[in-house]
DNA sequence: CAAAAGTCCTGCTTGC
DNA sequence: TGCAAGCAGGACTTTT
């Protein structure tokens, strides 16, 4: 469930489940998963043993569970991983990395990630927040947020819009689909140069950002199949309410335009031809 | 077979 | 010209 309100339904799910709970056993499945970190698999189990979590929290796409003695468990489910919550006789599905054990022999915690771009690893002293996402920048949620301050930033970048909206260095937690409903919703072309864009039009830009990702936490996040669900299989409802991502040849809520689907990035872009339109070629540019 | 909701590494470009 | 930072493209992986 990768972009930050599906990120954000885990973290929450997550919470009730492991809160005070010791591990007693861990099982690496499949080395990748763990490829972060520096002790590999077997260090990995066996340091996690004997650990008490604590209420998880995030930052951007990134989640951690601290543990009760100050170091964390660092997770980031890259583009397809899930956590799942079930008794520990159920069956496994495929793909299933990584299996957490606790001490009630009650819900067993499991990481399961088909393409395995996701990973986790033990964070020393992460608790707080993990050294390993110290170049992450603050998400739209976090209180600190100023949007004017990465406003600033992201006009003073020779970039365009779309691929700073993703720059997880400026600010995170925004990926591909929340990137093109922003973009839609400011009648933005992703390739718009940031320093063409107005101190006001770019903080505008930011907290259309937010409201989208809030609409969609609202829904329980964007679920296209059964890859993006809650830790207890539940798929949210967010896909209806899109307006481009997905849409290809559909029309344009706006003005009716079909909405087309361009590579960019090595990715797809949607967006409606109608509203928004392709920049002039900028001075700036260059 | 093309495409999928992400991040990291590498090599090229830019600006002091 | 030299160096550090900024920027863009490709690698990584499995499944439908
Ligand atoms: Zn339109």
């Amino acid at each position: 469930m990768p972009e930050l309100p599906e990120v954000e339904v885990i973290r929450a799910g997550l919470a009730p489940v492991v809160s005070g709970r010791t591990l007693t056993r861990v099982r690496v499945l499949h080395p990748r998963p763990v490829r972060y970190h520096p002790a590999g698999p077997q260090g990995f189990a066996a340091e996690l043993a004997g650990r008490t979590l604590t209420e998880p929290r995030r930052r951007g796409k990134y989640l951690w569970i601290p543990f009760e003695d100050g170091d964390a468990l660092l997770v980031h489910l890259g583009m397809s991983g899930q956590f799942r919550v079930d008794m520990p006789d159920a069956p496994l599905r495929p793909n299933t990395r990584v299996l957490f054990d606790f001490d009630d022999d009650s819900r067993q915690l499991r990481f399961i990630d088909q393409r395995m771009f996701g990973g986790m690893q033990l964070s020393a002293g992460g608790a707080e927040l993990p050294p390993q996402i110290s170049h992450i920048a603050l998400d739209p949620f976090a209180p600190d947020f100023d949007p004017e301050t990465v406003a600033r930033r992201l006009r003073a970048k020779r970039s365009t819009i779309k691929r700073s909206l993703l720059d997880q260095t400026l600010v995170s937690g925004i990926g591909n689909i929340y990137a093109d409903e922003t973009l839609w919703r400011c009648r933005l072309h992703y390739e718009q140069r940031n320093a063409s864009l107005s101190q006001r039009r770019a903080v505008e830009v930011l907290s259309t950002a937010r409201e989208v990702m809030t609409a969609s936490l609202a829904q329980g996040g964007t679920s296209f199949d059964a890859l993006y669900v809650d830790v207890d299989g539940a798929a949210g409802y967010f896909s209806r309410n899109l307006a481009v991502y997905g849409r290809q040849d559909q029309p344009c809520d706006r003005c009716g335009t079909p909405i087309v689907r361009e590579p960019f990035m090595n990715r797809s872009s949607y967006r409606c031809p109608g509203c928004q339109h392709r920049p002039r070629r900028s001075l700036v540019a260059q």
